[in-house]
DNA sequence: CGTTAAATTGAGATCTTTCAACTACGGTGG
DNA sequence: CCACCGTAGTTGAAAGATCTCAATTTAACG
């Protein structure tokens, strides 16, 4: 959607109720290890919504029943510190889950927001509860995409808040084309790299321009395309090498 | 442990056959759920150590079958990147667990150390699974877990990764005292410190400096006591306040 | 009392932010 | 069709924050 501006869409559209079973990209979602027989539309009151980008889909701390699945496009769930300035935690592509945390709180735990225009199917989370009660491989996946969750977590800690903002951008670059292999797809405005490296919107657009100027990449219709992937390798490791050993023998 | 210098350890000690079913702490554990049949010795070869402070207890991307709980002390899971600097992503405090994605991985996400002497229970990944298939309600408990880590993974980035040093570091001081009420029972280097915050050492030691000097703490027997809880906050959130407005109406 | 690791401090070099001005681009409405 | 806006991006300059390196000081321990 994102890149197919003849196929924009500018409002909320319901895009009628999912037929999971056939989903293109079943094999990649929650569901992907229940038989068809679970997901018969009877049992499984799920619809499919096309958002445009900044979209709204939740605040953090509200009550909900909801769990999205990203179809297409890209999600970022953020928090908002005290000051009022926004940190972003998150960044869901196709078949990334928003909101599982109602599993076990009530409450959402960020922020939610469409990047792109995205598809989104919305799972209430009793679906899911009663599915589990059927299915118990369920909780397999759920697992697993907690973990993968926390796996994304983690990048953002030492990846993107780690270092000098060139090196966290360099690392940010590399993380975005390996998703998107090489070009990258996804349309970032340089605000919201800011608030995923956790420097000023300013910062982020010098630093591109540096990358720029030196021929690392180039950008050609809102979207940067990476042209020197070693040198960028290179300054991600920026600042000289520690000497602090590791306790762990090799 | 930690606080009591007459009890100190100094080698790893092998403390027995762990007793979950008497464990004083078992109200907090992963095994809180269960009923005191699953988890007679026979089926839950747990042992119970106590480690030293400083005790690697396994590294990033190892192959394991051990699962860790913390019953007394403080761990540090840390992850080290390319140029060897480290950064702490999460703060292991009596209850919590280490080594979990073992159930859906294969290998470890981090390295693990401990940061104070600790008495620590060893559990083996298969119990888990074995325990799963008898008792399903043991998956609540895990899934419980798994959004606590992300929690506090969100809040290395939210809290630890964003802002100046000063109102990280105030941020870090009021968690901590949050966890042992008004007085920082944890020992914690400027070191690790550092790590946690993405500081160099001396800035963290500097910025501790100045808020001595500003009377907002002071230290004794290595332990710091928070003087003014209210300047601390009103420095974790320093910056002024951004003029950003939110989608989400109130 | 010496030894060692941790903590502190100073000073200069660098990096990042801030504020403000300016440019580029895509609508929108006349 | 074009002038006008508003948003996003860029850039400069100065202030401020943080890092680095090096020198001291402090604290713990045998």
């Amino acid at each position: 959607m994102a890149t197919d501006p003849k196929n924009k869409c500018t409002e909320i559209i319901w895009k009628g109720r999912a037929s999971c079973i056939t989903c293109e990209i079943r094999k990649q979602v929650l569901f992907s290890d229940l038989p068809d027989e679970a997901l018969r539309p009877i049992v499984t009151p799920i619809d499919t919504y096309c958002y445009p980008e900044k979209t709204p889909l939740y605040p953090a701390e509200a009550e909900g029943q909801l769990i999205y699945t990203v179809r297409k496009g890209l999600l970022k769930l953020y928090q908002i510190l005290p000051n009022g300035k926004q940190r972003i935690v998150r960044l869901l592509k196709p078949g990334d889950v928003a909101g599982l945390e109602l599993i076990v709180s009530s409450h959402y735990h960020h922020f939610a927001m469409t990047m792109h225009d995205s598809e989104i199917c919305q799972i209430p989370v009793k679906v899911l509860t009663r599915l589990q009660a059927d299915y118990p491989i369920l909780y397999r996946q759920l697992l697993a995409r907690w973990q993968s969750s926390l796996d994304e977590a983690d990048r953002f800690i030492t990846l993107f808040s780690t270092g000098s903002a060139h090196a966290r951008m360099a690392r940010l670059l590399l993380q975005m084309g390996i998703r998107e292999n090489a070009s990258w797809g996804a349309r970032i405005t340089r605000e919201e790299m800011g608030d995923i490296l956790g420097t000023s919107t300013e910062t982020a657009s010098r630093i591109i321009a540096d990358f720029k100027r030196q021929q690392l990449l180039y950008e050609k219709n809102n979207t940067i395309h990476i042209l020197d992937k070693n040198q960028l390798q290179q300054i991600e490791q920026d600042e000289k090498k520690s000497l602090r050993g590791t306790p762990f023998p090799r």
